[in-house]
DNA sequence: TGAAAGAAAGTAATCAATCGCTTTATTTTG
DNA sequence: CAAAATAAAGCGATTGATTACTTTCTTTCA
């Protein structure tokens, strides 16, 4: 008779330690797959578990995604808004953080489906919820650099900072978005600095007002 | 016995009929719903048919969505470039084409959702190509526009084109992504030329450089 | 009158969630 | 400290609901 094959002994974990690892296997997976195509079995096999064994330690589906929409949510604010807090001039620390955003998400290409995939969705659901308000939170972050900005003499100061911060975002989005189109979400890194360059005309001397 | 209820004439309709008043529903309906959970059973609903009744003019699925696709790129390019010709400087016709986007947008507000949901599939899908190859002819034009405004000189002549319409496109999705977090898409057009005044600033006289 | 348009019922597949039961880990107790 | 008891983690099968698509038969109209 052949060696008995050991029975495979199973690697029990903790619940919390199957939730980290269920968020970062769900960000792992939106990084070639739409969202809203991701099955409860093939997360749980990428995990490593059954597909039952999952609603062990999320009651359902729904709760998942929360889960998953407040670690993107928790990540980004701290990376971004760090690197921010290391500059005390205001336009080194819009780039800074403009940089740093783009790095963080072509480290985790899966970012944008989600974040996008939740906006989609109508309604108020809780990982819409926190998906908007993180959104809120970083334009607000920009609306009062520039205004910092603005203090330090770096930023003009006849700008409309509200639309400004709405095209700070948007050529972020614009630049993802390119690279969804493109399919190199990880090239993106490159051509950062070349889109913040061109976005900080906006916040310099405005051209209609020349030096008096 | 109570009266026959008369049998409820039906209207028939051409294939060709039914396939555009198909089309509007699906772009109508993605106002208020994710696409990726569109049934055909909905769709059927709005347009009034039985759900069955709609494979007699769509063979698939699959097939709809690519008559969408190419429904939404046929009127937004048409609309956006034939402004675009109406002007004889650039730069107005960058802001021109800006506004209309923006006006076609808030008239359909399911297209952001249609285009972006297209967008997160992966792969090849024949949707997805019309959506993606839309998108590059729209950078292009932009680009072709920027050119075109350094020979009239109402463009600086060392602006980086390629990352200008990156912004530019930005600018028109960080507006779209700013109203779905908003949840109001109509209310764009209102704050869209405050968004184009300050992205104008990029393609006019660099602060830099000084005029000689 | 026949071909196209439609309704209504049906089919096979998919998927989130549940259930019964087993295996591992932790806690209680003699 | 070991053995018993309880709790927690896991599997595999199943269930019920949903969904794209098909089939059968009926109605319209050119």
């Amino acid at each position: 008779m052949a060696t008995p094959l050991e029975p495979t002994k199973r690697a029990y974990q903790s619940t919390e330690q199957r939730q980290s690892a269920t968020i970062e296997a769900v960000v792992h997976l939106c990084a070639e797959q739409d969202p809203s195509t991701l099955t409860t079995a093939r997360i749980a096999n990428e995990v490593g578990l059954s597909q039952g064994a999952l609603f062990k330690h999320f009651p359902n589906k729904n709760s998942l995604w929360k889960s998953v929409a407040g670690w993107v949510s928790e990540q980004l604010t701290q990376r971004v808004f760090s690197v921010a807090d290391q500059h005390k001039h205001a336009d080194q620390a819009l780039e800074a953080m403009f940089l740093a955003h783009i790095g963080f998400i072509a480290r985790h290409p899966g970012i944008p489906r989600l974040m996008l995939g939740e906006l989609q969705k109508p309604g108020n659901g809780p990982a819409k919820r926190i998906v908007r308000e993180t959104l809120t939170n970083y334009r607000q972050k920009v609306i009062s650099l520039l205004n910092l900005g603005i203090e330090q003499q770096r930023v003009t100061p006849t700008i409309d900072a509200d639309a400004a911060a709405v095209l700070y975002l948007g050529a972020i989005q614009g630049l993802v978005v390119q690279g969804m189109v493109g399919g190199d979400i990880r090239s993106l890194e490159k051509i950062a600095p070349r889109i913040f360059r061109i976005f900080s005309a906006c916040f310099q001397e405005a051209p209609d007002a020349p030096q008096a």
